[in-house]
DNA sequence: TATGAATGAGCCTTCATTCAT
DNA sequence: GATGAATGAAGGCTCATTCAT
C-alpha cells in the first residue's frame, strides 16, 4: 500500500508547509518536492496529480481529526459534553498546527469548484459526526424533538468554521482554545435571553 | 462619475454571469467583454485590472445587500425582530439571484490572498451591521448582558454563510427562503433545550 | 500650409518632451497630446501617424540645425574653420536643449528599422553639408587630394554622434560644448603624432 | 554551467538569426524557439526573460569579440599596428557574420533605456581595449604625450560604429574589409594633412 | 524506483487609430 | 476643425506533467 510508504507521508506533510508559507498557487509540485527532498516525478509515483495531493492531503488529517474527537467523545454521556468535546478539540487540533490551520481556512478554499467537491465529500465525515450528536441529543430528550438536525449541524459547523478562520486571518494572535467553552454556550443557548 | 456609466453595471453584470457559468478560472476578461457586448479594451476604462472588477462587483453587491437589510430593519424595534429581517433578506436576496451565490459562496472565494484581504475589508460592512443589531439586543436587555458580541458574530455569520453554502453546493435544490425562521430560532435559542 | 499652423508646432514640441521625459516606449499618443493641450484624435488632423510625428520633429530639427550651422559657416573661408563651426554648433545646440539631446541620441534610436531608415533620409541634408567642406577643404588643398570624402564624413560625423551620447549617457555631467576644440583637433590631425 | 550546455548556444543562435531576419519587435520568443528547435519553456531553463537573452547574446558575441582582437594585438609592438588590427577584426567579424552585423548595428539598440544601459555594461570590456592600446601609444610615444584617451577611443570607436552601421544601411553592397586601412589612416592622421 | 530536463497550452493588458458628435 | 470614447490585435511567461535514462 502506497499510503504506508514514508515518501507519501513526506509529500503530504510538505505540501502542508509548502502551501502555508507560499499560498495555494504559489505552491508548485516542484517546490513541494524540494520541500519533501524528493524529484518533481517521484510525486507522480505517489499521486495521480496535483489535485490528488491536495485530496489526499485533507484526507488524511481529517480522518486523524475525526478518529480523535471520536475517542474523546467516547466515554461523554450528554450530547452537550459531546458538542463541546468536539469545539475544543476542532480548536485546540487547529490551534497546535498553525500550517494546517491556515491550509484548511484560506489556501484550500482557493481551489476549483471540481476540487471542492471532492474536499467537501471528505467533510461528510465530519458531518456526519455532528449529526451523530446531536441525533443521540434528540433521542434522548436533550435537545428539543422538532430540532432540525440538518440546520443545527449547519450552525455549529459554520460557527466553528468561521471562529477559526477568524482566527486565522487575524494572524492567530489570540488564543483559539480559550474560545470552545463560550462558543459551545452560545450553540446550545443561542444568543437570546432564557 | 464612471460608476454611474451604463457600461459599467453592464461589465459588473456580464462578470457576475460568467464566472457563475464558467468558474472563476475560466473567466476571462475576453469572455466578460463579449458577454457585456463590448471590446476588451473598454474594460481597462472602467476598471483597473481583473481584480479590479471582482472588487468592484463585490463592493457593488454588498452595498446594495447592507443597504437592503438596513432598510428592511430600519421600522422594526426588538433586536430579534432585526435578526430575522436580516437573515430572510440575506436568503431572499441570494435566492433570488443564483449566478451571484454562485459567485459569492463558491467562486469569488478561489481568488488570491492578496483579493480575499481586500474583499474582507467590504464585507466588515456587513459584519458591522450584524454586530450593531447584537449590541442594540443586549443594551435593550434582550440579549444577556455578558454576550460576547465578537463570538455571537461569528456564529450568526458563520451559520448564515454555512447555510447558503450548502444549499448552492446542493444545487439550490430546496427552497433557501424557507429557512430563514428556523435559522433564527436556532440562532436565538440554540441547539439546546430550554 | 498645416506646417504652418500653431498646433502643428505645439505637438512637436509637446512630443520630444514627453519623449526626452518618458522615454520612447512610453511615449504614448495620448501623453503626447496632453502635453500639447489637444485631444488625442486632433494629433491625426495634423499628422499621418505616430511615426509622422517623430519623422517630422526630426526634419523640423535637423532642419533648424543645418539652417544654424550654414548660417555659422558663411563667413568661414578654410575648411578648417567651417569644420570647427560645425562641431561647435553641434555641441552647443544639443548642450542647450537637454530634452532633445536625448530624444536624438538615446530614444529615437529605439524606433524601428522602418523609421529609422525614414530618419536616415532626413540625415543625408546634414551628412551632405558634412561632406560639401570636405569636398571643399579637398579642392582648396587644405585637406589631402586623396581624401576619401565619404570615409572621412562618417569619421566626423561618428565622432560628434559618439561624443554627444557618451555626454548623454553620463547624464550631461560636463561641459559638451568645451569639447568641441579638442574633438576639432582631434578630427584635423588624427591621433598619430605629427 | 549552463552556458556550456548546447541548447544555450542553440537559442543564443538561434536569436541572431530571428532578430536578423525579423526585426526587433518581431522576434517574439517562440519564434526564437522554434528556430532553436526547442519548446518555448525551454528558453526559460537557459534565459531568466526575453531580455536576458539580448543581453547574454551582445556579453556572448561582444566577449568573442575582445578575444579575438586581444590574440591579433598581441604580437604587435606599434600602438598604430594594434589599431589596425583592432578595425581590421572589427570590420572583418562583422563582415563574416551579417546577421549579428545587422543585430549589433540596428535591432539591439532599439531595446529600451534599461536594456541599453546593460548592453553599455558589456560594451565597456571593448572600450577598455581601445583605451588601453591609446595609453600605450601615449607611452612609447607612438601618440601625443597630450592626447585625450577619452576623446580619442570615443573617435576611434564612434567612426567604427558609423562607418559599420552605413554599410548595414546600404544592405552590406560593398566590402568593408577593405575599408579597415584607409579608416585606420585616417583615424592615425586625421582629414587634415601633414 | 527515482530522476529532472523538456514540453506547450493559455491569457491579461496596452495603445495607435477611428468616427460619431 | 475638434473631441475622446471605443476598438481589438498581439505576445511573454508559468508550471503541471511526461519519459528517457
Amino acid at each position: 500500500m502506497k499510503k504506508t510508504k514514508p515518501k507519501y507521508r513526506q509529500i503530504i506533510d510538505a505540501a502542508v508547509v509548502v502551501i502555508a508559507e507560499n499560498g495555494y498557487h504559489q505552491a508548485q509540485v516542484s517546490k513541494i518536492a524540494k520541500q519533501a527532498g524528493v524529484a518533481d516525478g517521484t510525486i507522480y509515483l505517489y499521486f495521480k496529480n496535483k489535485e490528488d495531493i491536495l485530496i489526499s492531503l485533507f484526507q488524511d488529517k481529517m480522518g486523524y481529526f475525526v478518529e480523535k474527537i471520536e475517542e474523546k467523545i467516547a466515554g461523554k454521556e450528554k450530547a452537550a459534553e459531546k458538542l463541546l468535546m468536539m469545539v475544543e478539540s476542532h480548536f485546540r487540533m487547529l490551534s497546535e498546527d498553525r500550517h494546517l490551520a491556515i491550509v484548511t481556512q484560506l489556501e484550500l478554499r482557493q481551489s476549483n469548484k471540481d476540487l471542492r467537491h471532492k474536499i467537501n465529500e471528505v467533510l461528510k465525515g465530519y458531518l456526519a459526526l455532528v449529526e451523530r450528536i446531536l441525533a443521540d441529543g434528540r433521542e434522548s430528550g436533550e435537545f428539543p424533538a422538532d430540532l432540525d438536525i440538518r440546520l443545527a449541524r449547519q450552525m455549529i459547523f459554520g460557527t466553528m468554521d468561521e471562529t477559526v478562520t477568524t482566527w486565522v486571518m487575524n494572524e492567530q494572535k489570540y488564543d483559539l482554545t480559550a474560545l470552545a467553552e463560550p462558543v459551545h454556550k452560545l450553540l446550545i443557548g443561542g444568543c437570546g435571553k432564557l
